[in-house]
DNA sequence: GATCGACACATAAGTGCCTTATGTCATAAT
DNA sequence: ATTATGACATAAGGCACTTATGTGTCGATC
């Protein structure tokens, strides 16, 4: 029994309700009218992993390929991203984000950071201590999913 | 300075990231055709507050009215929830879980905790220690909220 | 080279889920 | 009785998905 997760339901529990709740709290973070978060997950892997196709976007962001095209046309109407048809290849659509877009990401980013700011505001200094000792390990468990491959260890958001 | 979060800006920044992958993660946990986040989160509500008026509903679920009412529409139609006029108040509709709600809900929160399990299992003692000694500072932090009145501390899912 | 199959994306049609604006009925206040 | 307020329903539009289908390009086979 490498993993005392695995034996102790009561803690999976709680950690499972704990994360229902982070969600539907991040929900709240970014005023209305921005980017959705399909919008923003997808800026954010074309800047973390460069220019990709279309289906390739589609694929590794877990919806249909129509879906991603319509997304992919919105974004480039909005001049968040551009799109080239590359050498070799006129089957294809390559995807990037533009400077634009990057700014996108750089202010939700740092909504997200008040947001924590404010909230950790109230939270006592043995409180944050736990958090930030927890830092790594949780760092880790976001990473550890068999489909990371996808996501390179030196990525983050700056 | 009594907190050392709002005095931390690389880990606040480091916090920040690992929320944002953690939410682009659970995405993917619920199979396609189940409810939205929405309807689980307004089910859920219900489930744990009792029957709630249309609108007290959608205020507490930060939507407008009548995306509410359309939600509620839909639901009644799937048979998750039911409404009835209370005593006293024609122009009110109360709104309350059905059984079969409340088994949509269970069948979320288990499929959540085998993610978990999953992500869990490839995870040494010692992280998980960190994270379990983080679990009551970060149900702290998600109650902490000025908002978080609306929601008791006996407030879970089972 | 010609033909067929596979690949890649675009388009169509439909649903869910929001928004603001507006309409209708019920209740409370004057 | 009249007016103001409250509560929800409906309309119209946009975003964000889905499956189904269409069109053009590339690769494999003969």
């Amino acid at each position: 029994m490498q993993s005392p997760g695995a034996s102790d339901p009561e803690l999976v529990g709680r950690f499972s309700v704990l994360l229902e709740q982070l969600v539907r709290r991040l929900r709240t973070v970014y005023a209305a009218g921005q980017i959705s978060q399909s919008a923003a997950s997808t800026l954010a892997r074309l800047r973390d992993e460069g220019p990709l196709r279309i289906t390739d976007l589609a694929h590794a962001e877990g919806v249909s390929q129509p879906a991603m095209t319509q997304l992919v046309a919105r974004l480039e109407g909005e001049g968040l991203l551009a799109r080239r048809v590359p050498e070799g290849d006129r089957r294809s659509v390559l995807v990037d984000v533009s400077a634009a877009g990057r700014d996108v990401l750089e202010a939700r980013r740092a909504q997200r950071v008040e947001f924590l700011q404010d909230l950790l505001a109230g939270l006592d200094r043995s409180d944050w201590a736990a958090i930030a000792a927890a830092l790594p390990a949780l760092e880790r468990l976001v990473a550890s999913e068999p489909n990371s491959s996808r996501q390179s260890a030196h990525r983050k958001e700056p």
